[in-house]
DNA sequence: CTTGTTCTTTACGTTAACGTCAATGGTATA
DNA sequence: TATACCATTGACGTTAACGTAAAGAACAAG
């Protein structure tokens, strides 16, 4: 169990941060007695996917669609191929994104032999 | 030769966008003797390029950075270090958002796997 | 040459994602 | 129990990345 401010430490972000992801309710932690914050490793995991989401330019809003529909208890067979549907539709554009990356990649890698080359001329 | 709208079009965002982008110093197309944008087709892949790193949540400020170092003429030797330095750096995150990205298909494969086998009970 | 469309600059408005107080209350430690 | 720190909820402030509207100029078509 971690406070707020153990969560701020451990991620590199401010308590007004996490403060407000919960206020998007991308966050729910429990209370203590007098009110604070409670995480458990569940809600640590769930602020490692908000983040990493971020660093991939999506928005709090598409994030929060995504975590909320691979967290809620699928029962009816309906929502589970829904839930299937848009898990495949998600691999389609991650695999998209690796391949933008590894061109992205390969463009680097000839700019640097360029550049290279140029120096050791 | 393009107009601003023709850019807008083919990207699908706004002329403001693009007189923003311009605005930051990201774009420097040439002008028609009445004043109108011209964009080259090398204007064209640099608001591809600024397109593309917005896609994978860099800021405008950085991607400013990125685009200018390697457009730059870069004559002295010691300009030349530095841009190979800083291609390096770039190269290493690159390659960490793909192994990150790789995770992620990972997961998502897992999870699809497991709703497809509860389906199929 | 007129007319309609496209473009220009200028300028103020908006929204997401927080930052930054302020006032107050909980909690650990000596 | 006093003290020092950490947390809580407002509430207003800030910045990036545009949106939107106005007033006027450029350009293409008839």
């Amino acid at each position: 169990m971690y406070s707020i401010s153990d969560l701020a430490e451990e991620f590199g972000i401010t308590t007004r941060t996490i403060r407000y992801y919960e206020e998007l309710g991308l966050l729910k932690p429990a209370r203590s007695e007098g009110g604070r914050r409670i995480y458990s490793s569940r809600d640590l995991a769930r602020l490692k996917l908000v983040i990493r989401g971020k660093r991939f330019g999506f928005s709090l809003e598409e994030i929060k669609e995504m975590v909320l529909l691979f967290d809620e208890d699928r029962t009816g067979e309906k929502q589970l191929e829904r839930t299937i549907e848009y898990g495949q539709e998600k691999l389609a554009a991650v695999n998209e994104r690796i391949c933008e990356l590894v061109e992205i990649r390969e463009e680097i890698e000839r700019l640097l032999m360029d550049f290279k080359g140029r120096l050791s001329k």
